[in-house]
DNA sequence: TCATAATATCAATATATCTTGATATATTAT
DNA sequence: ATAATATATCAAGATATATTGATATTATGA
């Protein structure tokens, strides 16, 4: 029960639903990426990212200072019909701006 | 977004999951049948039951003063997929006390 | 080691959701 | 119409979650 309400929880944000399509298509991304892109405060999108990672979603590379996050493969069931399901809704989303090396943000 | 977030935000209740998984197995019940079962308070579960149904989970059956809820049929893939997921969990439930006729609750 | 940058966590406030008790609505029987 | 029963809704307090700004942690390079 506590796992499942976990994965519901995390689903049930609007942040998080823009935050896993965006992440489904631009692939593995750092937090700082996202933040130029989404122009969200950092300590926000550390939360939600934290969230959606304990709930199965995402997983993390760290590579030097760089946490870059992308969606976890496989995923279960119940978990990519949800990300269908996301998809088709149309959200609108904000272009990717990428950091080339040095981020300073 | 807003049908999805309504979907999710009515998945994440332990409540609302035990009386998905509930009506699944036994089928239509009146409130005063749930009421019975879960010892709940008719307010709660009225309004837990409502958050279900507009979630597109419940259909509800007026039979006089009766009001029969149960699972709609067909759910969607989103939906079903979810009510499978609770079926792994193996959520302990109360059993079911069913009114003869009369309800008086 | 010290400074800098990226990310994570904490504390406080704001917002949303759940529960309860009271009240309202609707249907049936007298 | 009145009374009784089943269900729905409302208002208030309790609990949980989101956002923000500040601080802590971790890794890199001088």
């Amino acid at each position: 029960m506590e796992i499942f309400l976990q994965t519901t929880a995390a689903l049930n944000d609007e942040t998080r639903i823009r935050l896993l399509t965006f992440l489904d298509i631009h692939g593995p991304l750092c937090v700082c990426d996202l933040q130029e892109s989404f122009g969200m405060i950092q300590s926000r999108l550390s939360r939600h990212l934290k969230i959606l990672k304990e709930a199965g979603f995402l997983r993390v590379e760290r590579q030097g200072t760089w946490a870059y996050y992308s969606i976890r493969t496989p995923l279960d069931r119940f978990r990519s019909e949800a990300l269908a399901e996301i998809f088709t809704l149309g959200i609108a989303l904000p272009p990717l701006i990428k950091q080339t090396g040095e981020c300073k943000v």
